[in-house]
RNA sequence: GUCCCUAUCGUCUAGCCCGGCCUAGGACAUCGCCCUUUCACGGCGGUAACGCGGGUUCGAAUCCCGCUGGGGACGCCA
């Protein structure tokens, strides 16, 4: 395959959607895996729902997630297209503008063309007359849509209107789909859309057509709710005299009940999941999952964007829509951090911590952080679990400490005996802490286990905490022996 | 209402195009056991699916038809 040159085309209207994070990704894949290029492209034609910053924001956080396009809107771009722009997220690239709202001239050509060639016509019906007609089919359980009214009414150009495509009647169209195979439809549903609105700007329909030529798209990756329009587009291929791009119609991300994803089902943005605490590889390599497969044979389910795109092809696109499981992405999430580098893990772990409200010291987390690893699925898990390192004063569980026949005198008892030989040690590191921990153990008859819980508590606080020895050794030895002391106190009084 | 897409364990899916190797494989979740100083990780094992009805065929998860269920589209939104 050669040329292959994809795009994705999000508009500036809010947050990067979790299922646009997979509609890129595969535009991305698919460009890659063929040596091509991923544009992105701003679709900003619906002037009323432009979100001031949006551009920042959407490239943002494809680049936090590791989405990275050959293409797109420059700084300059971004400052004319947005209000809000911020310098030194654009992109670039040879074919610029990559924002629909600075071609605008383009369209209003083509629709030009359009209207000069018979495939298109102006019209000047209001509002409230096609809400008529709508309410009319309605009731008449008709299909609602344009009557066609304005097709021979020859409007002016002077006055305000919109241009409209003529859909030719009865006629057959083929969509050689690569993911849906051939698509039929005997005769078009859509009743003369709207190609160029009344401000001059272009639907979907129009911008998409043009720019995919202009841009030499040679792969349409979109969302499955397009297909409806694909005749459409098909057609404005035809008419325009322009051969059209091999189009891919993607299965839908649902949710839960299987409806398309939405906020009812959970977190949706991109920057929810970065916030949760979920790493980009692997909110990629999951997305990747939901509706495409390695294929037979490979049970293997962990997969780098280098392996995605050595991997990926079309024809292994799944048709049927999935459900976005937050569970596994939970527990891939977690496999993603079991496999960082216990450095790359801490330097991810510190602004949650931070964010916790705890007084982070480095040397304490570095030592800690192999512990705590393969007990985290998400990195604020690190919080209730690390937090004895970075306060000074502690809760303790004392019912948790004071069960299954311990009673507070022999507890205290132990905690005296631990700080003391903690205390009395010359080496403190994890071999010399738990030797000691052990004759404690020993030397007051108690098993090894409800010792370690004690102690656990003492001087973390909780029951539930990385190893022990690790643990105390990542405290320090001072800290360790004042906790126990603190507790024999508190057990003197109980 | 019309049109289009779709249908394998609760979930993601392999297998389907090229019928027999499928007593349907893997993963998440779940249950049990092992490991173990807590909690995890890890290991082992279990429960669990071809939506229904007709064909075609010696033989169908795989091919054909119908039904049903689910989703989407029918905007001067994308």
């Amino acid at each position: 395959m050669k040329d292959v040159r994809t795009r994705f085309a999000p508009s500036p209207t809010g947050l990067l959607h979790i299922g646009g994070v997979r509609t890129a990704l595969f535009e991305i894949l698919m460009a890659h895996r063929h040596g091509g290029q991923a544009l992105l492209r701003i679709d900003d034609t619906d002037r009323e729902r432009l979100v001031p910053g949006a551009i920042k924001s959407l490239i943002e956080d494809l680049r936090w997630v590791g989405l990275h396009f050959d293409e797109g809107p420059s700084d300059e771009e971004i400052a004319k297209a947005d209000s809000a722009p911020t310098p030194g997220t654009g992109i670039g690239g040879p074919m610029a503008p990559y924002v629909q709202s600075l071609r605008a001239a383009r369209y209003v050509a083509v629709s030009e063309d359009l209207i000069r060639t018979g495939f298109a016509y102006r019209c000047d019906c209001t509002p409230e007359r096609l809400q008529q007609e709508r309410e009319e089919q309605t009731a008449r359980k008709e299909m609602v849509g344009y009557s066609g009214y304005c097709r021979e009414r020859n409007v002016s150009a002077a006055a305000p209107h919109v241009v409209r495509f003529k859909i030719p009647a009865n006629r057959p169209i083929v969509l050689a789909d690569a993911v849906k195979g051939e698509v039929r439809w005997e005769k078009i549903i859509l009743r003369d859309p709207v190609l160029l609105k009344s401000d001059k700007f272009p639907t979907y329909h129009l911008a998409t057509v043009v720019d995919d030529h202009d841009f030499r798209i040679s792969h349409v990756l979109r969302a499955d709710e397009w297909l409806s329009t694909a005749p459409l587009h098909l057609l404005l291929f035809e008419a325009l005299g322009w051969e059209a791009p091999v189009f891919a119609h993607l299965p839908p991300v649902l949710g839960t009940d299987g409806k398309k994803l939405s906020k009812r089902h959970g977190a949706t943005f991109l920057s929810s999941f970065r916030e949760a605490g979920y790493l980009p590889e692997a909110i990629l390599n999951f997305m990747a999952l939901i509706g495409w497969s390695a294929g037979e044979g490979e049970e293997n389910e962990i997969f780098s964007l280098q392996d995605l795109t050595r991997r990926f092809s079309l024809e292994r696109v799944n048709n049927a829509g999935g459900v976005f499981s937050y569970e596994k992405l939970k527990w891939m999430n977690g496999v993603y951090i079991r496999g960082l580098q216990p450095s790359d893990l801490a330097a991810r772990l510190r602004p949650f911590l931070v964010a916790a409200g705890l007084d982070v010291q480095d040397e304490k987390l570095a030592r800690i952080v192999p512990h705590i690893q393969p007990r985290l699925e998400l990195l604020p898990d690190a919080v209730p679990l690390i937090d004895f390192l970075f306060r000074d004063a502690i809760e303790r569980d004392m019912p948790s400490m004071l069960k299954k026949g311990m009673e507070a005198p022999k507890a205290r008892e132990i905690c005296g005996q631990i700080a003391n030989s903690l205390a009395a040690l010359e080496t403190f590191d994890t071999a010399s802490i738990e030797a000691a921990l052990r004759r404690v153990a020993e030397e007051s008859g108690v098993a090894g286990g409800p010792v370690f819980t004690v102690a656990r508590i003492a001087i973390t606080g909780k029951k539930v905490t990385p190893p022990l020895f690790e643990s105390i050794f990542a405290l320090g030895k001072g800290q360790s022996v004042l906790r126990l002391r603190e507790t024999a106190e508190l057990l003197a009084t109980q």
